[in-house]
DNA sequence: GTCTATACTCTGATAGAC
DNA sequence: GTCTATCAGAGTATAGAC
């Protein structure tokens, strides 16, 4: 942190981050090996003792580097002057996006934050803090002023938010459910969620027509 | 099996099974300790694996038992001759009433799918054989005929099965996430599934307007 | 069937050399 | 900063008495 970093401590420990969140998304937190860590990671295992104290504390760090990926992005797009119709549409597909490319890991974050509750404040105050009552006011008085203005039909904002994330998010979570369960195959899920990623916006905007 | 079983011995295996239930939901598999299972059961560690021969038989057997409880239920409502109306209505209701109940089965679920997807096909299976299968055929061809009749505007049958599925399951799902994302206080989340419970079945029939 | 005692493995964490 | 070697504890599973 003071002196110019050498490049070896550098790419150590973000190498070490790298793999520790690949290990532990895939894993769970409990299910995780630090010697699957370290052999991801290229390095010895003392070595992930040497940079983060415990297994805990790697696992509070890529729960932070997460939540900072994650969070900022879409809390800042929720609480912009965008038309409602403009959110719905980014949401919809960047969130798809997101978690395409990386398949465990909404349910990591469901499971993590079922499981240690006490991690969850800072998921969201990963940003600056207060990201996350500022985005909820604006997107409730925005909706509120479509409700009065009669552009849209009466729907409690935050009923509305959960549905719309629920529908981006849950088919991920229960992936291999919903794949065996709608007999896909093994491109079948892919195809699935670009379906949706142009029916669930038309879908949600129909039910908000007035 | 073959006699009569002893008071007992049905009590402790059940004991178990029941206990076994509770902790792995609650812990994950891999976060239960077998310890933990016998104290909440009342019993000794070794009769753990007297009645299941390992760990993993045990957590199988949990697995199958919440399956069987949950998934026969439901489908039999999705394939009956209901109106697609009476259907949303049953099971929004169904399911926020049971996952209510039981915090963590959701996540359980989900996790346990994602990380033992070898898991998944006996979990549709619990009930007869080709349920999944005969369910998914008849709400098909239900919510085609409804289409075509022009009562119903045109949606594709799974996509619409999994936005119902997931804006009543996710909210449990991310429990403790949305409790802190919106706000809500200790009691907040009940009663944000309460107002959901009345508002989410008229949200979707207004979608589904043709 | 149910318990106590114990074997054995796995894993997180530390000591200490380089 | 990175490695090898090792410890201490936890955890699953078994042996064997009652």
């Amino acid at each position: 942190m003071v002196k110019p970093p050498g490049q070896t401590e550098r790419d150590a420990k973000a190498r070490i981050l790298d793999a520790a969140d690949a290990v532990f998304v895939r894993r769970g937190t409990d299910g995780a090996r630090m010697q699957e860590i370290a052999d991801e990671a290229g390095v010895n295992k003392a070595l992930l003792h040497y940079y983060f104290r415990s297994k805990a504390d790697l696992a509070r760090a890529v729960w932070l580097r997460i939540a900072s990926s994650f969070v900022p992005g879409i809390f800042e797009m929720l609480a912009s002057d965008a038309s409602l119709d403009d959110k719905i549409d980014r949401f919809v597909d960047a969130y798809l996006t997101r978690l395409s490319r990386h398949h465990y890991l909404i349910t990591y974050v469901v499971s993590e934050a079922a499981r240690h509750p006490d991690l969850v404040p800072a998921f969201y105050s990963s940003g600056r803090g207060g990201a996350a009552r500022h985005m909820m006011s604006k997107l409730r008085r925005q909706i509120g002023e479509e409700i009065e203005k009669g552009r849209m039909a009466p729907v409690a904002p935050d009923q509305f938010l959960i549905t719309l994330v629920s529908s981006c998010a849950f088919p991920f979570a229960a992936r291999p459910m919903i794949t065996a369960g709608l007999g896909l195959g093994a491109k079948g899920f892919d195809k699935f969620i670009e379906k949706r990623r142009k029916d669930l916006p038309v879908f949600l905007k129909r039910a908000l027509r007035p």
